[in-house]
RNA sequence: GGAGGCGUGGCCGAGCGGUCAAUGGCAGCAGACUGUAAAUCUGCCGGGCAAAGCCCUACGGUGGUUCGAAUCCAUCCGCCUCCA
């Protein structure tokens, strides 16, 4: 590893890009100069909770700063939270999580690794476990830890104070959470050898990356600096991206799917987008933005293209070249998508039994619905009788429900 | 240890003996308009049935009272508040 890293305020600024927190920025340009001086690079850490190892892109966000640390020449650690997540989400409290096996953290781990590595470079990516040092520190090691902290200090955390003044509960454990991960940073630095230099995490995270600068500091240790990332605006336009509210795009997805979805977001999101998702020079995203308002540019051009540019991200150009041609088809043109889905079923039988035995419906009911409401095509001419039977014939019927679901039905006697 | 409150459809939230498959809002789906955007308007929004009607399932669980219960009683479970 040559002393090759780029000036200390080409590191700077590439590692500011999107950030929400950085603490402290001083910090950052110090632990930068003496990587430049010395040769050595940063270790820079990142927490995964083992649990839902399905990725979308609200945590590339993540993944995306980290792999400008590795750009730049710096090592990056992906710590698998298994002994956080045995304890518990301090945030999603419904359900006492179930405590996951070694064979199934280590198979998500796996998971992770397969999605991860689509935009991280295996090489300066080093993969740890956190019960590594977690699982020896014992109920004498918690209560020593848990001692290092106050009530006080601990309810400074915005969620927990909110929480506690409307009377909401708060389990004990949750307000462990924040020193356990803290303890990452100290151990990693102790008992792993592999130091800590920053520490990345969501803006939710502030809390907690916050704890361990702090416990590194009453260690004797130099201080991690605390890099966090905005939380990114799912399709919807309001919320967070999260696979349970439904307005995720995994990174596992078809490209048809990235594609259309991404187009589905509000015009207002994709600067976002933009910024959070994709390497374009924040200059050119004002400048297009700056088009688009002035009337210059269709926003709906501007879209496209950063559809395409995720698209590619996890499937290649030719493949958002592919997507892009198939959406402009059927959405654009009213065409029929490259691959519709051939279901063979028995004929003679009323429109709304097909349409719910061929998954175009979720029920008979909703299928009838449907057909009512003039959601419903059969080659091209649209069906009003959702009880009226459609015979056999040699030709698959060519379905067509709402705007994106298409089948042949192929129907025997 | 004592006193009290709450638990309704994906979520919030009305209903407090029949007219309740359950008002409203959000989310979702479909149609119109568009750029599969937003905004707006309209319709739908438990399941089943040759169906303006009928049947099944459903207001935390179980068991009762009643011709009839989401609504009353008992008990269990869960959550919350106050006092000690």
């Amino acid at each position: 590893m040559a002393a090759g890293f780029p000036p200390v305020d080409e590191q700077l600024a590439l590692l500011r890009r999107g950030a929400v927190d950085l603490v402290s920025e001083e910090d950052l340009r110090r632990k930068l100069e003496r990587a430049a001086a010395t040769g050595r690079p940063l270790v820079v850490k990142a927490g995964f909770d083992p649990s839902s190892p399905d990725l979308h892109l609200g945590h590339t966000v993540l993944l995306r700063k980290m792999r400008h640390f590795q750009r730049l020449g710096h090592r990056v650690v992906f710590l698998i939270g298994d002994f956080t997540a045995m304890i518990g989400d301090p945030t999603g409290k419904k359900a006492t999580r179930p405590q996951l096996t070694r064979e199934q953290v280590l198979a998500n781990a796996e998971t992770y690794a397969r999605q991860v590595f689509r935009l991280l470079d295996r090489e300066q990516t080093e993969i740890r476990y956190n019960s590594e040092w977690l699982s020896p520190m014992g109920a004498e090691g918690m209560v020593r830890l848990a001692g290092r902290w106050t009530l006080a200090r601990m309810m400074e955390r915005d969620d927990f104070r909110t929480r506690f003044q409307t009377n909401q509960p708060i389990s004990i454990h949750e307000l462990l959470y924040p020193l356990v991960q803290g303890k990452d940073s100290v151990e990693m630095a102790k008992t792993a050898g592999l130091g800590c230099d920053v520490e990345l995490g969501g803006h939710d995270q502030i809390f907690n990356l916050l704890v361990g600068r702090d416990l590194m500091k009453e260690e004797g240790l130099e201080p991690q600096v605390v890099l966090t990332v905005p939380l990114l605006v799912g399709l919807d336009g309001h919320d967070k991206m999260s696979k349970s509210l439904g307005n995720a795009i995994a990174v596992e997805d078809p490209a048809q799917e990235i594609y259309g979805r991404t187009m589905s977001i509000p015009d207002a999101l994709m600067w976002d987008w933009y910024l959070l998702l994709t390497d374009l020079e924040e200059s050119e995203i004002a400048r297009r933005r700056r088009e688009v308002e002035a009337g210059r540019l269709h926003p709906k051009g501007v879209k496209q293209e950063l559809a395409r540019r995720l698209v590619a991200d996890y499937h290649g150009d030719a493949a958002a070249q592919e997507a892009e041609a198939e959406f402009e088809r059927v959405f654009a043109g009213g065409g029929l998508p490259d691959e519709v889905p051939e279901i063979a079923l028995r004929g003679d039988r009323p429109l709304a039994t097909l349409l719910a035995e061929a998954g175009l419906a979720p029920s008979r009911n909703e299928a009838r619905r449907l057909v009512e409401q003039g959601a419903v095509t059969i080659d091209g001419e649209r069906a009003s009788a959702p009880l009226a039977p459609l015979p056999p014939r040699g030709e698959p019927y060519l379905v067509k429900v709402g705007k994106r679901r298409f089948a042949r039905l192929r129907l025997g006697g």
